[in-house]
DNA sequence: ACTTGCTATGAACCAAGGTTCATAGTTCAC
DNA sequence: GTGAACTATGAACCTTGGTTCATAGCAAGT
């Protein structure tokens, strides 16, 4: 596959791709070159990068990114007590999602905070 | 309550409470001034700014919240369906954060995408 | 009264996550 | 075989969400 066709079926940027991998966030295996310097990126990159996308947008930064996918820069005991921490933390997301959600309830009701205020 | 105050009890820097007022996330009516020209806050901006930095957090931006926040800004027809809006994009994140966790437990596994193919 | 500490301000600075630009080689359709 | 479209590169640029700096006015204990 080359970058126009990973754009599309992913909705990221070439510039984005370029970006993702000279970050390193982009396992080498996933992209070679072919004879006149064209990316070739292999199909499964497609669906990696759909994994990147909802970790990015759910508050993971590209340096955790990194830590989670470069083989060898960790152990596997290292990597495995970064993964069950990522857990957790995702947990803990969820939970403030439950309550932002709730504020926001109230929001709507009239109830929260910084209406009461108004009311007064 | 003076900004030192306010910092300790919300964990956020002075500086960032200074931030948020400048671009208008904390309402008017929570921050005033002594005779030195001192800010005073209200004791309601504690909770606020805890909602705040959930919102944040969790991938809002601050011209969304400040939307959602001014009370001006919008009829209330129009920010009862931005909350909503909100609200489903909570439910999306959610989600997301749903398949990240089996996303994570899967590379715990050796099961993930860009795992699978380093064992060829 | 004097030192230490809190407050104020605007402007400069910073890191993250991308995007745009200038330039140049490739290739596909016609 | 020529133009439009795709690819490559490094460097510059941009936005967001803050932090730091230089300077100065209050304050509170001794």
């Amino acid at each position: 596959m080359k970058a126009s066709e990973v754009s599309k079926l992913t909705g990221l940027p070439i510039s984005t791709l370029r970006f993702y991998e000279r970050k390193q966030v982009i396992p080498v295996q996933f992209v070679s070159r072919d004879e006149n310097n064209y990316r070739v990126y292999a199909k499964e990159v497609v669906g990696f990068l759909e994994d990147v996308r909802t970790l990015l947008s759910v508050g993971f930064t590209i340096q955790e990114l990194i830590l989670l996918i470069n083989e060898s820069e960790n152990s596997y005991t290292e990597k495995k007590a970064l993964v069950q921490e990522k857990i957790q933390h995702i947990q803990e997301q969820k939970a403030k999602l439950e309550s932002s959600k709730i504020f926001l309830m109230d929001v709507l009701e009239g109830k929260a905070s910084f209406q009461t205020h108004c009311q007064s």
